[in-house]
DNA sequence: GCTCAGTGTTTCGATACTGAAACAAAATAG
DNA sequence: CTATTTTGTTTCAGTATCGAAACACTGAGC
């Protein structure tokens, strides 16, 4: 019972998780790797400073790999890098408005996925999340 | 009061993405990008059969980024090609094993990162978004 | 047989990404 | 004031991906 349950729900998140990002390759969105999402994400949602070392570790890549990640998510206006006066070897990683939209549409797009058709719920219920 | 419900879900389902994002790029699993994740759920999620047309016409792109992501998802065992015998033109995709299992933890993934921590607040760090 | 349309793949030229190692610049130690 | 360490970037060789166009193959019409 409790694994049947369990399986349910796996299928739900995944099948909300499809919706998702095939909502968003159709809307011609950046062709985004887990490794750039994974970046943008936890520079918009998790408390700053962002640097390149820490980021580094938080996500087991290399330095390197961060590097090309802001590189290209710079390009893309998503992001912006700021030396840090307090120390100037590091490299503070900011938002941009450009990338808040970006990100707030994705919300949405998530949003829709919940709680829209494809799903039993068609009586109304609440998304449950 | 119905948009600010509406931003907290926004934000809080961006934060369920981003704790399952960065899981899955921590656990070293394959770095894919956003057409291929969606080339792989629905091909998973939706019913059969699933051609390279079918899914070009979906996902609104060109055969060629269909072919090569099915290039490279077959690489990683996750897909196979199967040729259509009623019409020797189609390629039909199937599922695999190893594609169920990557897709059946990441389901988990998300799953966790629904219930997990810092959701429900028991460590006491600040909700700040 | 002989075309013509449909499906998927390959080629082409260009850009992007990888890890390892070397690198430059800034901070710190002595 | 000279080492040493730390931080982020760049180089290197190799691989991956892209769109557009050309390609091969199958099926259908005649």
């Amino acid at each position: 019972m409790t694994v049947m349950a369990t399986e349910i729900s796996d299928l739900h998140a995944l099948d909300i998780w499809r919706r998702t990002v095939v909502a968003s390759v159709r809307r011609d969105a950046p062709d985004l790797s887990a490794h750039q999402m994974s970046l943008l994400l936890t520079v918009y949602l998790t408390p700053a400073p962002h640097t390149v070392r820490g980021l580094a570790e938080l996500l087991k890549v290399t330095k390197p790999a961060i590097t090309r990640a802001v590189d290209r998510l710079t390009e893309l206006g998503m992001i912006r890098r700021k030396v840090d006066e307090n120390d100037r070897r590091s490299v503070l990683l900011q938002r941009t408005v450009k990338g808040s939209v970006f990100l707030r549409e994705y919300g949405e797009l998530i949003v829709a996925a919940m709680g829209g058709d494809g799903e039993g719920d068609a009586s109304g219920l609440p998304p449950k999340y």
